[in-house]
DNA sequence: CGAGCTAACTGAATCGATCCAGACAGCGAA
DNA sequence: TTCGCTGTCTGGATCGATTCAGTTAGCTCG
């Protein structure tokens, strides 16, 4: 005797004796009808167990799901214990959730040809981070807002920091003192997984995204500067921006003898830096004398140790709050880079 | 004259003369249909653009949207950067991926009396940790499946560690070492927020949630063994499980005169033990020689320093992917315990 | 008084699929 | 020949809302 299936609107209606549109203009737009009505409505849903108009209905009828959806380059795992995409996120939960709409989570290494589930219902796409290929892109809904970040999607607007400004200005402060024997180690340089050092004639040809092409140029200036050739100073690249990976790159690299270990390591996230400085202190190599270290992004783990990681500031959940407001329409989509902040410590003053 | 609005499964249907039941099975039910027929639908549908039936509409038909929510009690900027509630995600996320589904986040926080955007259109929640109240839940659809994770909701599946045993095992293992001074730091025992030092007659009263309870009773059960009386072992409290929280509770503790100060902590989770760890290398105390260390969880970060960290490892994406199977009904729901690991490290050995 | 206007409310079309109940053809068996 | 069966395909009701184009009542104003 239980009411069999869920209350609609209609049945609310009927049991009132108005029509729908009065019940839904209750629900949506209180200026359309009389308050009296309007409490008389809302105050009947409340005893008969409404919860308000279905989701999936409204969503079919108006066209819009109140749902963005976030595709991260790397799987979740990884992006979830990183912590410049958890800042990211953050920032576009942030902005989404004060304007009502959900955050679905998508990763593009699980991605097929077809989107899985309901990622093809979002109202917006933001896109973060390089991802494996561009066609997979291809696959989102052609209509539907899309905002890249870190990342460039021809004819869509991006969002990046100013990377190569940022890159010049930290190496600049690196080499102020003098420097032997300077070393980069970048990240994701070559489309195929490679760890380990790069050989000079490899490395801008392949680094075909803006993103890391930007940071090396910045070095590379910088370098040029301060009278070294650019095309001699030693880089390596790591795949994954985790202390698991990283480590095994960077151990060779301190375990050279004195004179052929770097002085001064330039690092394109904090995390391998950081990975680098434990690892330096695991050798009772003295920093900043016997090893400087540059990171980058000024993640809360590199400013509440001792030493504290010189790095560059970027204020990834002010990207995410970009991103989500231009997927709304709250700000008109356009490019646009974010200043950086060079924060000096102790792993190279 | 380019197609004005998206093409539908009508328009392809009429465009190929057949009617829109054939084309709906040519997506969703090969077996209904001729394969030289779906051959033909398939084809005409890729040089017509035609990107398969819509989400929305199909979530309003079936009733299913093929998205899980996860609400955590923590906000999203909080959850993000902690390591165990990331592999709880990762967990969740790699097998509903693997059922094409997908997950929308959503924090406890943030919810009001009403769901978010489309969070009512889920299939079925994931709820994790302690959330500030009970009546949020009260806002779910009631029909959908609900699966309880590091926190109890009456009538519904809940999955838990044997927090009891874990810690009873781990302050067993602590205690067999001669102990003068030994404390407790918790995580949110109260509902009230409150930072530091916790007077005995609070304790258990305002301990009402299982999860607190349980490593409780165990760390007490061990204490009372080893001749310790648990009423008299000091206690502090932590509102957040962050290096910036930790931090101030934890000094003061560290900066007792000898006599004073604990020989070993017993830390409810691993955040909290590296913070206390940290501190206290920096303040020349020798670890485990002054003070030892235990934690909870086992993140990596613990484990992949020097010195390691003496804790009780927890597998947090087995969790997650057990929520996952239970709530896409792969897994009968039913409560369960996990069981964990004991890890012995050098802060505790 | 009657035209004009506004506020309050209604009826029905619509969004784009899914899926049930059947129609029809072809075929083998009785 | 007739019956039943299987394999294909179709028509149309349905999911639960939103929204447009009215209709009606009541009020104002010259």
């Amino acid at each position: 005797m239980s009411t069999p299936r869920r209350m609609t609107l209609k049945d609310l209606a009927r049991e009132l004796g108005v029509s729908t549109a009065t019940v839904s203009n209750a629900f949506n737009r209180p200026d359309q009808l009389s308050p009296a009505l309007r409490e008389r409505i809302l105050g009947e849903a409340r005893r008969l167990g409404y919860r308000g108009p279905d989701a999936k209905a409204r969503s079919l009828r108006t066209g819009r799901s109140r749902i963005i959806a976030v595709i991260l380059a790397e799987s979740l795992t990884y992006s979830l214990n990183d912590a410049v995409a958890s800042e990211l996120l953050s920032g576009v939960a942030e902005v989404l959730d004060a304007q009502g709409h959900t955050l679905l989570l998508l990763s593009a290494r699980q991605m097929q040809s077809e989107l899985p589930g309901a990622a093809s219902m979002a109202d917006g796409y933001i896109v973060y981070g390089l991802m494996p290929s561009q066609s997979l892109l291809e696959t989102l809904p052609t209509q539907a807002p899309l905002v890249a970040v870190d990342f460039d999607v021809t004819g869509r607007p991006s969002i990046h920091v100013d990377d190569e400004h940022a890159c010049y200005t930290i190496a600049r402060h690196a080499l102020r003192r003098a420097t032997r024997r300077p070393g980069i180690i970048n990240l994701r340089l070559t489309a195929e997984a490679c760890n380990g050092p790069i050989a000079p004639d490899q490395r801008l040809l392949s680094a075909e995204q803006t993103i890391t092409r930007s940071r090396l140029t910045g070095f590379y200036r910088a370098l040029d500067e301060a009278g070294h050739d650019p095309a001699a100073v030693p880089m390596w690249n790591i795949e994954e921006n985790t202390f698991e990976v990283c480590a095994p790159v960077i151990e060779p690299i301190l375990d050279l003898p004195d004179d052929k270990r770097p002085d001064l390591l330039l690092c394109v996230s904090d995390r391998i830096a950081l990975t680098a400085l434990t690892l330096a202190e695991d050798r009772g190599l003295r920093i900043p004398e016997d090893l400087r270290l540059t990171g980058f992004d000024g993640i809360a783990e590199g400013q509440y140790r001792a030493p504290r990681l010189t790095t560059v500031r970027q204020d990834s959940v002010e990207k995410g709050r970009m991103a989500a407001r231009m997927i709304l329409g709250l700000t008109p989509p356009a490019s646009s880079l974010l200043s950086t902040e060079l924060l000096i410590g102790d792993s190279c003053p």
